[in-house]
DNA sequence: GCGACCCTGGACAGTCTTGTCCAGAAAAAT
DNA sequence: ATTTTTCTGGACAAGACTGTCCAGGGTCGC
């Protein structure tokens, strides 16, 4: 199945009322409506009947599009890994004057929302609990994913033992935060990452990486 | 309800045929399997049919015990709540000539699976994210937990302030660390606990403490 | 031995879910 | 306008689960 850029398409039709009697539904809004329950309901409340409620139309509309609930739950990680994984890549390789800065860019994807879906990453995680080729996946991208920190710290200078041990230490760290969706004042996340700068990189971080550092935390995305 | 010490008494019962073609279960064995299943499937796989199949039993002895499912799952979280916190806050609280020795001292609860039992917390914390009185419970155990941290941290010589945002990487970190269920090898624990001293403790850690860690991820429990 | 209480098995109703089938409406092609 | 394709609603069957009911078997005190 191709794969798009995702473009979030949620049926722009807000008044329950059909538009004229048909009510038409694509194979994107079934899928839409699913990853919403797989991240509020856990893989559990991804029924038939419940998006087909939500989009307001019957079942049988989805047997059109798709085979079976088990095809729909195979698209919908489709969907994931191309969804969550290319970001963390691109912003270990962006290029970064320090291991200061490197750390903030990728800690980046973990505070803008639009570049890493976490609710859906851990939706999909807790997913993989009950079920291997879910497991399967989870882990590829977890290498993946851990590959592309070790090597932005390798490319720092640090040798490729600690390189590894800190790449685990910073990308388990920041997902399993997420994983546990703490409640985090705003100000216990900024000195957070002031901890994971100097903790992790290593060196005495750079100042002005740290003053970016609180500038991502609070949110604000482009200093 | 009074709260045992809860001792783990599964049905010493291995061959499937009844005792005497009569078996009796108690509530203890319910709530047991029941903790299993929790872990091993989540919330949803704790099913009256499920327990009385795996006890050998009819659902029937269940509703002798209690009142419904939803009662079972009150039960399964007072279990919860007296089984995992408290090792944490004792661990906190013991004595320690450093702060290396100190995280140390926290960090084995993580590692001994009689401390703490980690699946078991996890579960609760998958639970809690569909449900929001399990909400409260974890967020009240979470609060609990990172107070001691905090006053552990205190009692080395770390001001309130330090304390709090130390103590909340570290128990955080650890916590999300599991949650995440990573496949760790030794070395990589090793290197991670390595890394929560030099990173966490804000002064340059303790050798002996160190070699201490070492032994304690390899699972050696008594240097 | 005997009665009282403790506990179990199986049957039953009710609800929720997936998946199949088919008549027929709406839209598109001709 | 008519035919063809695309899509939808509702009915149906089958299975899983919860909770209720009741007859009756076991066990213990006397």
């Amino acid at each position: 199945m191709a794969r798009r850029a995702a473009p979030v398409l949620h049926r722009d039709n807000p008044d329950k009322e059909p538009l004229s009697g048909h009510v038409k539904v694509t194979p994107e809004d079934w899928l839409n409506v699913a990853r919403d329950l797989l991240v509020s309901e856990g893989v559990a409340g991804v029924k038939v009947l419940a998006i087909g409620e939500r989009l307001g139309v019957s079942r049988s509309s989805f047997y059109w599009y798709f085979k079976s609930r088990k095809h729909l739950l195979e698209a919908l990680l489709d969907d994931w890994e191309a969804r969550n994984t290319a970001p963390i890549l691109d912003h270990c390789e962006m290029p970064a004057t320090n291991i200061s800065w490197a750390v903030c860019n990728f800690f980046r994807c973990f505070v803008d929302p639009d570049l890493f879906d976490a609710s859906l990453d851990f939706a999909v995680r807790e997913w993989s609990r009950r079920d291997g080729k879910v497991r399967n996946r989870i882990d590829a991208a977890d290498a993946q994913r851990l590959a592309a920190v070790t090597a932005m710290f390798e490319r720092h200078g640090f040798s490729a033992y600690e390189a590894e041990a800190r790449a685990r230490i910073l990308y388990f760290m920041q997902c399993g935060y997420h994983a546990l969706e703490v409640r985090e004042p705003m100000q216990a996340r900024t000195a957070r990452l002031e901890g994971y700068l100097l903790g992790f990189t290593g060196v005495e971080p750079d100042p002005e990486a740290v003053a970016a550092a609180r500038i991502f935390a609070e949110g604000k995305m482009d200093p």
